[in-house]
DNA sequence: TCCTAATCTCTCGAAGATCGAGACTATCGC
DNA sequence: GCGATAGTCTCGATCTTCGAGAGATTAGGA
């Protein structure tokens, strides 16, 4: 293998290092509210949806997280039970229950979550406006791949 | 927030986004091979050792899945029975049991996750050596702030 | 309007995963 | 050898997830 590839390679490694990484972060935020790791994809869904202005429903949850329904009862019903979210019949439907995080729990999450950010956002001051505009396109481009690898048939060969 | 200030903030977000991809490959995994979350990730942390030369012991492996000892034994027992790995008495210290992959194992690893691995490095194609050079850096410095916020306290602030 | 099918969430009981405490064996230093 | 320590495993309890199905609401057609 040439050297080239050889560097390439590194950055794959690099990319899954992150990952890792980033899923110790998750697992520290949970050891220090007493979740466990499906309660913090959750609410991390829950934040998400919040961002892009739309609430998210039960079912919809259940989608982001893979779970059945008598999963997302129970993982809504312990999140319930300590504040972090609250269940709210959506009027326009009302089979559906759509989810509301506390403010409690958005405090929380931007604390912890808003701190990493903002150390990641300074560090990149470091870089070029060009720089950060190749690896913009470079972590779009590999999540696209990645996404596919994970929907889709793993290896097309 | 001024321009570039929000295409660094952009950046942070695909670093999320690509996290959460990557998980769902595992999800795939896990799915296609009759495991949990755990599961999967247990596989990658021997394989990871693996790769480095180094057997993982039981309790290594605890500490890399963040699982206490009863847990451990529980989880090698799962993926000694459906044959994916083997427990392999430390000859040199008798009381630690090392784990083997089985070759099933590693050759259902190698398919998934090295074909995903071959599609990213041939992607890496359309970059040239220098943009893949700032690439590199970029991870290991991110890696690295992801890293400290992982273990020390979350927001130095 | 009324009836039926589809959709969404919840309840219930069973199976699986994780934990804490403690037992058991092997190693190390004296 | 002997006590102290380290590494793994056993046991019982608790928490999480699931499958099946019930209950409530909506949409659409006769």
């Amino acid at each position: 293998m040439d050297e080239a590839t050889a560097a390439r390679r590194e950055v794959a490694l690099l990319l899954r290092r992150l990952s890792v990484e980033l899923d110790a972060v998750n697992q520290r935020f949970a050891a220090e509210h007493g979740l466990n790791r499906t309660d913090v994809r959750a609410l991390v869904a829950v934040m998400d949806a919040a961002r892009h202005g739309q609430a998210l429903t039960a079912g919809g949850l259940g989608a982001a997280v893979d779970l059945r329904s008598a999963s997302v009862t129970a993982l809504v019903d312990r999140l319930e039970r300590v504040g972090h979210v609250r269940r709210v019949r959506d009027p326009e439907d009302r089979r559906r229950v759509t989810l509301e995080m506390s403010e409690t729990a958005r405090a929380a999450g931007a604390q912890h979550f808003g701190g990493l950010a903002r150390d990641l956002v300074e560090a990149m001051g470091d870089y070029t406006d060009d720089e950060i505009a190749v690896v913009a396109r470079f972590l779009t481009e590999m999540t696209g791949i990645v996404s596919r690898h994970a929907r889709a048939e793993g290896a097309p060969d």
